[in-house]
DNA sequence: CCGAGTTAGTTTCATTTGAAACCAAAGGCA
DNA sequence: TGCCTTTGGTTTCAAATGAAACTAACTCGG
């Protein structure tokens, strides 16, 4: 049995960062030039145009996105008007987060493209392709939570 | 008929883009306290493991990387002792990239490294998923290179 | 109450990134 | 042969990133 040897193009991690970072860039070229808005502005307004008032640490974890970056999407946000913050009335150190009314608005576009693209992005599958991706997805995410928790025990099933 | 509205955690672009970065950052992380190697310079150690004397351009289609990233990662290599680099004879623009032999001893063992680690991870899949795995990754990779080249007609299959 | 410890969010600072400018070597081709 | 363009690679510069330090506000045991 010889040993196998590495290759990139067939290892998963290199083709899942890959292909993710084609997709992400894809359409951050989208957001950018139709709405002048970065990814992370655009994942705090999608959240915050389905639950109004979020805090910085709900936002933080609503968009797998650390609070460093929260901040500053959000303060960019509020810079051009589409988001307002403001504290919170018990706890002060709690900043509350809605969108404007512009906000909303350019929620609304951007959403319905958002969506436009990935419907005409998987589009391109059959119907099958789509349940696989989609069992996929859900196992994978639950796979690297188990690993990330255990490491390097020989983690498998339970 | 409702309008559908966008949820992040639903969204396939969002969520490829979190699984594989909690993926590479885990993966990173051993690459790092293990073998003091950042992921850019893994990749092309990885490349330069199977096929050695590559160009800097030649490694940048490979590892998907710009040449930018190349130059530094290759650099670094050479910094380390892992890589060595040379101009080539006939065509005195070219840098062509070597493993040394430190290189080659440390490829082998980060390469077997990473099987494992890959290995660990899909372990956790039966064979089924794993299946769906290859066909869903293959079919996106296919679909999102024809995205690319027309970002905006409504492409579906042929 | 009151100080130790915690939590929310911001700022700082060093690192990483990539677009664009740049330099050097080839490749036409007039 | 001597431009003019193209190609391979590096450097520069400004922006994005995130770990760690920091500030302010809350909580809780004594």
């Amino acid at each position: 049995m010889t040993t196998p040897t590495l290759r990139l193009e067939a290892f998963v991690p290199y083709r899942l960062s890959v292909l993710a970072n084609r997709i992400s860039a894809a359409l951050a070229r989208r957001y950018r030039d139709r709405f002048d808005l970065s990814v992370p502005e655009w994942r705090v307004m999608a959240v915050l145009g389905r639950e109004d008032g979020l805090s910085a640490r709900e936002l933080s974890a609503r968009t797998a996105m650390d609070k460093v970056k929260i901040t500053r999407a959000a303060q960019a946000l509020a810079r051009k008007g589409l988001v307002v913050r403001e504290r919170d009335g018990r706890d002060q150190r709690i900043t509350r987060h809605h969108l404007t009314g512009t906000g909303r608005r350019v929620y609304e576009a951007v959403a319905a493209e958002a969506l436009a693209w990935e419907r005409r992005f998987l589009g391109g599958l059959d119907a099958r392709e789509r349940a696989c991706l989609e069992r996929v997805l859900s196992r994978l995410e639950r796979r690297i939570a188990e690993v990330e928790e255990a490491p390097d025990e020989l983690a498998c099933e339970a």
